[in-house]
This record gives structure tokens, sequence and C-alpha cells, in this order.
DNA sequence: TTCCAGGGGTAGA
DNA sequence: TCTACCCATGGA
């Protein structure tokens, strides 16, 4: 058992942030809502699979339990930190959203004290996959396919085997397509995500231009929708989960909340449902979202 | 049983 | 750029 910890400023909100949206409780994410933690299986950079448990018992610090059975290397503690930083946002600075957030008032006001963030995952290909197994499916089919990928792909943590990392692209593309859908039942977002882990497996396609903060948001858009499977609903969450907040996911969640909080029509005009949050600059899609999770 | 979900790809205009 | 049409799967 090892103990990592992370600071944090004071306007970090840890249980706002895990529960900002339905991350948390897909795997390897285990969620416990009595201790407002998650743990998760990573499999580090030394070999082995490991057991995360992260929480926030002090203010301004995040507590990482580390279970693992073998010692763990400098480099997985690096790796382990860089991770979870990763996940919970650390390095992201919400200093103009939360003065947006007090100026509006209303559901905003609440957010200033340090929510906004939103929980992802160590690795943008989990990102992807994830995405493009919320597309077209209720939410019960998400957690299903995702388990199911889990179950079928992931490194199994030693002490309890039946507890899997989320799968890495090149478990995945070491299987034909035929071999990949009978393990696993996406339907048709089979086809998508096996050619999503082939071509990062073999290096054709490097993620790691999707986190390049220097390119315009347009350019990431491009290069997201270029990948099978994601269209203007998943590329734009994707978006978000980048750090970009300027557009809005116009999925059926979307269209329920405008629908019932912003007197919308039945099949009502999509540009004027999103000139309601045009005035939110590039964090229109949090002003959304977080609206949308106080409305509920 | 039918409908459709936190849509997307493709062809044709 | 916009519009039909099709796409697998399983829960409601």
């Amino acid at each position: 058992m090892t103990h990592l910890s992370l600071p944090t400023t004071p306007d970090f909100d840890f249980p706002s942030t895990i529960t900002s949206h339905g991350w948390v409780v897909l795997l390897p994410n285990v969620y416990d809502k009595e201790t407002y933690s998650f743990s998760r299986i990573e499999a580090l950079p030394g070999g082995q699979a490991a057991r995360l448990t992260v929480s926030s018992i002090t203010q301004n610090q995040v507590k990482i339990t580390v279970e693992s059975p073998d010692e763990l290397l400098p480099s997985d503690k690096k790796h382990i930190k860089q991770k979870v930083r990763h996940m919970l946002r650390l390095d992201e600075d919400y200093t103009d959203f939360y003065v947006q957030c007090q100026a509006k008032g209303a559901v905003w006001a609440g957010l200033a004290c340090g929510q906004g963030r939103m929980l992802r995952s160590p690795s943008l290909f989990e990102d992807l996959v994830k995405v493009i197994c919320t597309t077209n499916i209720q939410w019960g089919g998400t957690k299903r396919m995702v388990r199911e990928l889990v179950d079928a792909y992931g490194t199994p943590f030693t002490p309890q085997p039946e507890l899997k990392a989320f799968p890495a692209p090149q478990a995945i593309a070491s299987d034909s397509l035929d071999a990949f859908k009978g393990k696993v039942n996406l339907g048709y977002r089979a086809a998508y995500i096996h050619e999503l882990s082939v071509r990062v497996a073999d290096g054709s396609l490097d993620l790691s231009e999707l986190a390049d903060d220097t390119a315009p948001t347009a350019e990431i858009r491009k290069k997201l929708k270029g990948i099978k499977g994601i269209g203007d609903y998943a590329a734009t969450s994707m978006l978000m989960l980048l750090g970009r907040y300027d557009e809005i996911p116009t999925d059926t969640v979307f269209r329920d909340h405008m629908r019932k909080n912003h007197a919308a029509e039945g099949d009502f005009d999509l540009k004027q449902a999103l000139a309601v949050y045009e005035d939110w600059g590039c964090w229109k899609a949090l002003a959304y979202w977080f609206e949308m999770l106080e409305s509920e």
C-alpha cells in the first residue's frame, strides 16, 4: 500500500468534479458514494496493474491510495500523479468562468466555489472509446458496452483478477474485427472502436495531436471528425473533455433540457437554442451542462 | 411487440 | 452544405 498526494488550489471541489457527469461509474472507475471517492485499476509503466483509490479527505489535497502486487517504481508514482492530475483537471484555470458565474447568478452562482470541472479518463484513447459508446444508445447500454470491453480486454489486477484496467489499444488491435465482435456486443460501433484501436496501436493515429493547446479548436475538431465513429456530437463532447468549452454537444440531453427549461417547442430551431448560451463565450458548454445538472 | 437511445457514415442532390 | 437512408443492440 502506497499513499500519494496532490496539492490542489482552494477553488477545487472534489465531489463535484468526480460526479459532474457519468464517467465516474463507467468501468474501470468504481464510485463509492458513501465516501465521495472512486477507485480504478490502472496499468502502470512497470507492467503491473494497480488499484488507485482517489479521495479528498483534507482541503487543498487529493489523496491517492495505491494497492499493487509489487513495489512501485519511481516512474510508476510519477505516472499515477500525472494521470490523476489529468483526470481531475488540476491544471485548468476556471477564474474567468467563475467571474461570469457570479455575474450571471441564478443556478451558476454556486459553481464559483470550485465546481465546473468534468472528470475525464487518464488517456484520450479511453475517452474516445467511451464517447463512441454513448452514441445512439441509452446510458444503461453505454455502461454495458464499456463493461464488456474492460472484461474482455483489460489487464487484470493480480490480487482480484476479476477487476481489470481499461483495455490498451494494442490488446483490442491484436484481435481481428470478427474476433472482437465475437467478444463484445457493441453493435455497429464495433468496427469504429476496432479501427481506432488498430490506428493508435500501429502509430498511424497520434492522439497527442488532439491535446495541442496551441491549435485552434476548428483544427482539433477536424482531426476528431477524421476518426470514424466521431461525428458532431462526439467531437464536441471530446472538445469538452479536452478543455474546450466554446461549443455545446447538441444531443438528446441538450434538446430535452431546452424543451423543459427554456420553453422551446417540439422541433425547436437549433440555432435559437444555442443562442441562449451565446454570451458565455468560451464557457458555453459548462454553462449549459451545469445548468442542466442543477435543473434535474 | 414496437420504439428508440447522451448519433454517425454514406450517397446523392 | 443538406437530406434520406441505413446501421446493431438491448432496454423500456
